[in-house]
DNA sequence: CTAACATATGAGCAATCATTCATATGTTCA
DNA sequence: TGAACATATGAATGATTGCTCATATGTTAG
């Protein structure tokens, strides 16, 4: 725990390779923390399986949001909630029609990333 | 509650705007359970900050945990887990010599995914 | 062998999350 | 207006997560 101070002072250019001088450079090219954060978020916006059948889902068509709790085949609420956070995102924007809401991609880009993504998981 | 039995006999074709035929199609097109999981694994592998800055340093170059620590200035033991869930999704792989642990990405389309989504997160 | 070091790991904890339940809002139709 | 419907939302809950602390494992030097 009291191994950090020492550490950075002479030890890291012998154990780990490089100088301190690299490793500022190193930090130097690091995305920043609001970045990190931003992508993260990003990411967290598909890490889950039924936002993921959602997007699946409306990657196809327009969907009402009760078309999408039998697609899915769950409760309407779940599907409701999840469908906000994706707007949120702005993954996901809405069309009302009557009383109908009617769900639909808000991002050209998805197909390709959750095409590429589908790939990368498909040989494993 | 009890209104999502009558609703997929007849009122969604009247309601939504397609038929049960059309629906059913939707949902042949679909992905299907495993794969939504598979795919929300992997997103959720990149869906917390300090993962994402791991990444952001491993795509430099190889790196020590210790110089991680130093990086990310964050104790030694957080920096491991992280670790170790990123090589559970092989996304990192590690390299012993010595004392001291080498990681470095397992993953040769990370970088691409990596500057695909700082662009799309960029203009924001 | 022992001490110092580098990393890994299990337990505990606070925070976040996905779902359910109950209810609210808003729309259409009679 | 009132009833039925479609969606949204707040509270509660169980599960997961990211971190810390303490400690274990493994390596090197003396």
């Amino acid at each position: 725990m009291a191994q950090r101070q020492p550490m950075m002072t002479e030890d890291c250019e012998t154990t780990c390779f490089g100088t301190e001088q690299d490793l500022a450079c190193v930090k130097e090219e690091m995305i920043d923390d609001q970045a990190a954060a931003s992508m993260a978020d990003w990411f967290k916006a598909f890490s889950d399986p039924t936002r993921i059948r959602i997007v699946s889902a409306l990657l196809q068509r327009e969907l009402c949001v009760h078309d999408l709790t039998v697609l899915l085949d769950m409760g309407q609420s779940a599907v409701s909630h999840q469908l906000r956070s994706l707007r949120n995102m702005r993954i996901v924007k809405r069309r009302k029609q009557g009383k109908t809401v009617f769900y639909s991609l808000d991002d050209a880009h998805i197909e390709q990333i959750f095409l590429q993504t589908l790939q990368h998981i498909g040989h494993e």
